[in-house]
DNA sequence: GGCGTACTACGAGGGTTATCGTACGAGGGA
DNA sequence: TCCCTCGTACGATAACCCTCGTAGTACGCC
């Protein structure tokens, strides 16, 4: 579909980290998702259909903060970071979780949709 | 619903203190559900079809922690606590975690088996 | 090559948590 | 009544986690 863009080189050299499908562990993927800024990312994550940057999600946190909690989750196995030229993106890794823990990523996002509205509140959830 | 329950002395005296179905944090939950002990309580809870006594439920953690971890269960809305003469019985509260988040409290469990059988080991789960 | 943007690494601080040991209250049985 | 078991409270400790600021690296663009 690239007629001659230069076709989006996508690691240019760094690489991270990520846990095999195998060593993705549930009380990690628990614990990643019990923290409120990173259940707002998975959640922004899951509403969009594409990547997103790091910059792209808005916390409320400074820019190291995000950078940990991106980091959490990548380690945990929650999300796939690739880097794109200067930006990170970030993408859920639905398959894996979805295979290893059916039904739980939509229930925990079904859940805080649930809880936002009951608090009367709108939040990350919606796109 | 029990038919002829010999003996129903509740509790004795002491009250203990559950928040009400709407002041369950989904984010509370999920952290509780993210430590192994407390997953492991859950999952023996949820594989009974009986209430447990605290002693029912073996971890190896001491005494102390073992009530520790029973307490944060019992704040964060996931257990119900009675005392019944000097066990304390403990209960999921199924009904209100379904009826809050439908579909999570069933995905953990089913999670956790699923590891568990992956890491080729055989633990709480049960039923 | 120079500059700006995006993200990281490091070190630090403040709060929370998991763990333990020990001493103590509550209830049931001999 | 005495004693045993069950669970609790308290104090202590070490580890963890979230947060931040600053300095630094990698990349794209001009």
């Amino acid at each position: 579909m690239q007629p001659q863009t230069p076709a989006p080189p996508p690691s240019t050299g760094r690489a991270l980290e990520h846990p095999a499908r195998g060593a993705i562990r549930l009380e990690d993927v628990l614990h990643a998702l019990s923290d409120p800024m990173r259940l707002r990312v998975v959640r922004t994550l899951a509403g969009e259909a594409r990547e997103l940057a790091c910059s792209d999600i808005e916390l409320p946190v400074s820019k190291s903060t995000t950078t940990h909690h991106f980091r959490v989750l990548r380690e945990c196995g929650v999300i796939n970071q690739i880097y794109r030229g200067t930006a990170k993106m970030n993408a859920l890794r639905r398959e894996d979780l979805d295979a290893l823990f059916p039904g739980l990523l939509d229930s925990v996002l079904l859940a805080a949709d649930g809880q936002d509205l009951r608090s009367g509140g709108s939040a990350g959830g919606g796109g």
